[in-house]
DNA sequence: TATGAATGAGGGTTCATTCAT
DNA sequence: CATGAATGAACCCTCATTCAT
């Protein structure tokens, strides 16, 4: 990579840092390109050499973002040891909670205008080299756990919407109760889901 | 009422329906006030006799349009002689789902920045005279019922945001399964849900 | 006086009162009609029942709060038993601007955009009832004085510019001299100025 | 200087001259943004770019024009070649006055809202390169003549307020006398100023 | 006389986008 | 590639004034 090409990466890398930190801090209505670039330090005319509005670098940094978050809680549930596949996707919403409570400006940020279809596309569209596509990883935990799941996608699609608004209002205005006293609520009915969506083998006598 | 009460009345009503109208059809953001106020044929200035500015308006619509709808999946769900607590909450879902499919503009309006926090408001701070506070149809429900239940605020919390937010993405994108593909799950989780926040009179085994 | 009659004197002075509390405590330009009106609570069209705009009430308060500055110093010149028409033209500048000093915003609110001409005219156009001509009080000091002035009016007016203008840089931002560093220079050069107008009966070798 | 430079320093100059303009023949009131920028022939953001606000430039102008017009009188009163300070004061306050008989929408500007202290920081405060700070002037002038006074600033400040205002009132009204009338009266009560304020060598008889 | 809802022109200001350098 | 001055449409909001009641 030539000293021009590092240069240009440098660039974008530092009005793609300069826009989260606006973001998450004062919302995207409120920061203007003027103080993307200004943070950046590169001239108003350099952002659109790279980015087509505020949209598109706001696109981008939640397909990053929530990439990073997902692949951060895929991590830390290997390292643990759990195997069951229940505890995996509990770990994991745990983790993934966790996270967003201790940065709520992250939160706020892709929560906004996100629906399940933006975010899907976020988590299998890896737009840097680093990210992962998230889906061949939830596969993937799917098939090491042995066990049989009918329409995973609905499942997963289910779960995340529940954890996501529900968490959202806990985390940002601890209402109607605070995200420690929803986490039993919500792992109990998580827990409901994917027993629902688990092909059992042997005969199913609960629910 | 005088002469000068219902043209005053007559002027407010103008500027809901004119905002509810461009809101629902190209969005809050794209709506201006000069829309509106064209729209109301009334002159600016009169906008702001009635509202703080166009977010003021947004909340009021918001909190009337959600009562209403609410209201009337209440008024149908007494109606069909449904007397099952669980069936009901199932009904009232339905109600509110295929009223929102056949009226998307509404649901993308209510649902566009909307929290727990913010609807809960809604809900129960009546805001015209028509307007009912839905937390009391609530709680009459389950009184009526003769049911206990632990933690009813929880319950109806998951419950909303879990339909709402699965619902939203069925309902605008069919994405990932439409709305007819997404009910049977959304019925055997919501009653999931219920159960486990229902305290048994018999032998309670269970949790 | 009919009860009507009583209502309407009401009304107008409760318009004043009003202007000149908001005139002296935020300014002309900030003070709108409708400030005036909350505050004298009265409705709005009662406002141009009996003032032209703004800045009619502004003269008129002008005239009269001028007039009142100027008759207090009077009659306490009166009562102090100083005869000498130097020292009682002293200590009416003294008592002025010690009641200006007191008094920052009525000094603001009399000082801007005031001309000799519009001062001249609040002196001697006496508005309401109570207010005096101050030309004939003039008129009269001299003539009790017993001296004989060369142009009086341009004498007063040339005292009264000189002590205005540095009366209001003195008092309101002390600079370059505080009022009470300023009185000694003032009065040296306001004795002066009458000085080197009076008609000296015996042989006049000055000049 | 690069041709960008020179489209900049170009542009600040139209929007100053035809603010001049603006502000002179038709008071700053009325004066709007969109008048100055049609005038000026830029964009109206343009005028961002360079001013904070109308009152931003006002002052600028004020500063320059003022500075300008003394810088004027002071280098004729140099090509007069009087020596004397009283009939340099003199000279220059003629000029002064003259000048701005001539023009009374530079009076008329410069006059309003002109207190000293915003006087004394447009003169010793050169904004433009090409101004001067009048203050050096004036204790060059002082030492030049070999006299020597006391309170040179409070002495220079009662001089700039009587003559200001009072050469106000005869410009712009002609009350209570003309320019032309008023002169002789002026320069003999700035004589008497100066006199009181300089400290005699010799036995002291007068006064 | 008194009211105050209604008016709407006009204000100042912002900011995404362009393009000559 | 990079710059940043210039643009100008579009925004929100104020408020003096009117007039039907």
């Amino acid at each position: 990579m030539g000293k021009a090409d590092l240069n240009k990466k440098l660039k974008m890398e530092n009005l793609l840092n300069a826009s989260f930190e606006l973001f998450t801090s004062q919302g995207i209505n409120k920061t203007t390109i003027q103080d993307i670039v200004n943070k950046a330090e590169v001239a108003k005319g350099t952002f659109y050499l790279y980015f087509k509005d505020k949209y598109d670098i706001r696109n981008r940094l939640i397909a990053h973002k929530s990439s990073q978050l997902f692949m951060q809680a895929y991590n830390a549930v290997n390292e643990s040891g759990i195997t069951e596949f229940e505890d995996r996707i509990i770990f994991i919403m745990n983790h993934v909670l966790d996270e967003l409570a201790a940065n709520k400006g992250l939160l706020s940020f892709i929560y906004k205008d996100l629906s399940w279809a933006v975010f899907k596309r976020a988590l299998t569209n890896p737009l840097n080299d680093d990210d992962v596509d998230f889906n061949e990883v939830y596969e993937n935990m799917i098939a090491e756990s042995g066990i049989s799941l009918k329409d995973p996608e609905v499942m997963l699609f289910m779960i995340i919407e529940l954890v996501g608004s529900t968490g959202y209002s806990s985390i940002m205005f601890s209402d109607p109760v605070s995200l420690d006293e929803l986490k039993p609520y919500l792992e109990r009915t998580v827990r409901g889901i994917i027993r629902s969506h688990t092909e059992k083998p042997k005969k199913d006598n609960e629910e």
